[in-house]
Parts: structure tokens; C-alpha cells; sequence
DNA sequence: CTCCAGAGTGTTAGTGACTAACAGGTTGGT
DNA sequence: ACCAACCTGTTAGTCACTAACACTCTGGAG
């Protein structure tokens, strides 16, 4: 609830416009609650759950797969199961935090951070926690190249709003990034 | 001056608990003199003078190269360019640099954000300013995973205290990554 | 030599994110 | 009725960062 005040003001007055106050004011709490609830102002906005259902995804693929392809059809997969679609107020509560995530340069970092996040929950759900050095370096290759062109593909949805197809956007982004079918 | 003050602060005492005020006070100025060189703290670390180095790369090469390795090789080759083997004090100032990139949480977002201003900046240079969406699509694709797979070079070069080969170990990950040769 | 413009610097006061420490109220079980 | 755990509010403080104004020092024009 807290949170939804929070990204109603940001989207309509501006992240960096809004202090932390004005959310708690709007949510008619004191700013010490905000903060007991989200450690960060950004935390208002980047709560990410994916993580471990991305984890999960991958070691539920076959492991004689290609790692890029084993990586990336996971996401895909992830994206497929948590489709948002068949629910106007959830996707649009999604697009609003996208975009947000895209067009604020402090979201955006933690953003990107949290994908940096994922490529260790990736590598941790792989490897383990102490694997062959030579191993985890290509899991990290792969997964980084992965989530870099699926971010492509994340920005470029909200872009256009929701329109296209995530998943779908997922894979041709990765098709173009390696030259390889994601179907 | 002031900067190298800065990171000595940072690696001897720790980021987080160095006051742009102590930074000040080391290299003997006020602190209204830092900000006024630097936009915020996080600068005092994170200059990135390689941007525009990496979009003349691009376009000096073959244009007729598949995307992905067009942008790698030109990586490759930046990052051979502006070889510090030769000289131990840039080596060490830039180990330093980056280790704190890497495990101040802070830092890492904002390097990580400046990753994605130099996806941009590959964009620009391959695609103008309004150019076709459709090979932007695929420019941006191409440039994420190949920044993704070049960042685990980095980061490995870091770890491993700068005792690789950092051209080499960009060439690896992106061989692990894509499974072609960026020779 | 004088004067002046401009660049670099310092000071002060203020905003806003975030923390620590303490105090009051609410809930659920005994 | 009581106690303990939990959630909340208040206050005071630190620190990053900004705005506005005054000062100093330099180099060139007259």
C-alpha cells in the first residue's frame, strides 16, 4: 500500500521530486515506517522476486544443453510463467516500475545491479558455492552476455508499452545477440 | 590530487565510511572545491574516459563483420590500446578503481550504469542518431551481451589482481560466451 | 603601473536520504 | 488481567549535495 502511493507520486510528480516524506505523508504514515518497510527510497520501486524462480528454471532444464542456451531459455521460460497479460493492473503496475527503472539514473544503476544479482544466483545455482574456477568463469560469461540481451529486450517492452510480447521479445533479442534459436 | 586522495581514503578506510568532508580535509580544500570538480562522490572513482575510444573502434572495423564480433574485436582491441602492463602505478591505481567498483555496492551500480551509456554510445555510433529500429534492435542485443560477457573479464581481472593478460581474458569470455573466435 | 575580468576557492545555510535510540500502543497467548 | 512481541511515532543526528554570496589571485588591456 505504502508502495502504491509511492509509485503513483513518482510517476506523477517525478522520482527525484518526491521525498520520501510526501510518500509516507500520501500513505498517512510517519517516514520512519517507510523506511522500516523498504530500506531505500529505490527499494520503493526495484522489489525483485525472479531471482530464485529464474535459479529453479535453470536447473530444471537439461543439462547437456549449450550454457547460453540453457540460461536463456530459462529466462524466457521465468518470463513465460510469470506472464502479466491476462491482468491489466498488474501489467501496468509493471510498465509504471519499468519505466521508471529506465528513465531514473539512480533506479536504473540499482537496477542493473540487481542484475548483476542474478548472474550470481545463476552462477551459485550452477556451481554451488565453491565450484571449478574454470566452470563458474564460463556460467559468468554466459549469463552475463544472456542478461544482456535480455535487458535489451526488457527495455524495448516497455518501450513500446507492453504491445509486444515479452517472451517472444526475449527470444529474438537472443537470437540476434547469438545467432541461435531460443524457441 | 584530489582524487588520488580520494581512493587512497577509500582503499585504506573503506568508501562508505570516508566523508567527502575527510577527502577534503586530505588533500586540503574544502569541500565545496570537490564538488565543484567532481559532480558526486561516486566520481571521485568511477571516470570513464574509454567511450569514445570504443565507438571509434567499432567503426574503424570491417563493416561486413557479423555485429557480435564487430563490436567484441573492437572491445578487445580498446582494451589492448590502453595497455597499463607498462606502467605499475596506472596498473595499480586502476586494480584499485576497479575492486572498489566491485564490492562497494554503490559503485558498482553507477559502473554498471555507465556500461549501459556505453551500450548507448556503440548505438550511436552503428545507427546515427534516428536510425532504422529494426538493426538498432539488433545492435543493442549484440552490444549488451557482448558488455555482459566482457564485464566478467573485468571482473576476473580484478580478482586475479591484474596478473592476466585483460585483452586475453575478454577474448576468453567472449569465446565462452558466443562460442566463436574473437582473435 | 593600474585596473579589470574571470577563474578558482571558501563560507554559510539549507534540503533530503538515512540511522540510532527511546517511547507508546496493539495484538495474541497465558 | 497480564505479559511479550511487534509495529509505529518522535527526536536528534550524520552525510551527500545545492544555492547564493564574498573573496583572492591571476593575466592581459589600457
Amino acid at each position: 500500500m505504502i508502495q502504491a502511493h509511492a509509485i503513483r507520486l513518482f510517476v506523477e510528480v517525478g522520482y527525484d521530486e518526491t521525498a520520501v516524506n510526501d510518500v509516507a505523508e500520501a500513505a498517512g504514515v510517519s517516514a520512519m515506517t517507510v523506511y522500516r518497510h523498504f530500506a531505500t527510497k529505490e527499494d520503493l520501486v526495484l522489489y525483485d522476486e525472479y531471482d530464485p524462480l529464474t535459479a529453479a528454471a535453470i536447473l530444471a532444464r537439461p543439462g547437456d544443453e549449450p550454457l547460453v542456451r540453457r540460461i536463456g531459455r530459462a529466462l524466457v521460460d521465468t518470463a513465460a510463467a510469470a506472464d502479466v497479460s491476462g491482468d491489466p493492473a498488474a501489467k501496468a503496475l509493471l510498465l509504471d516500475r519499468l519505466r521508471l527503472m529506465i528513465s531514473t539514473p539512480a533506479l536504473r544503476a540499482r537496477h542493473l545491479d540487481s542484475q548483476y544479482a542474478t548472474q550470481s544466483a545463476i552462477v551459485d545455482a550452477l556451481c554451488g558455492p565453491a565450484g571449478d574456477p574454470e566452470l563458474e568463469f564460463s556460467v559468468r560469461a554466459a549469463s552475463g552476455a544472456v542478461l544482456g540481451a535480455v535487458h535489451v529486450a526488457l527495455t524495448r517492452w516497455a518501450e513500446h508499452d507492453g504491445r509486444d510480447d515479452l517472451p517472444g521479445l526475449m527470444r529474438e533479442s537472443l537470437n540476434r545477440a547469438f545467432g541461435i534459436s531460443f524457441g
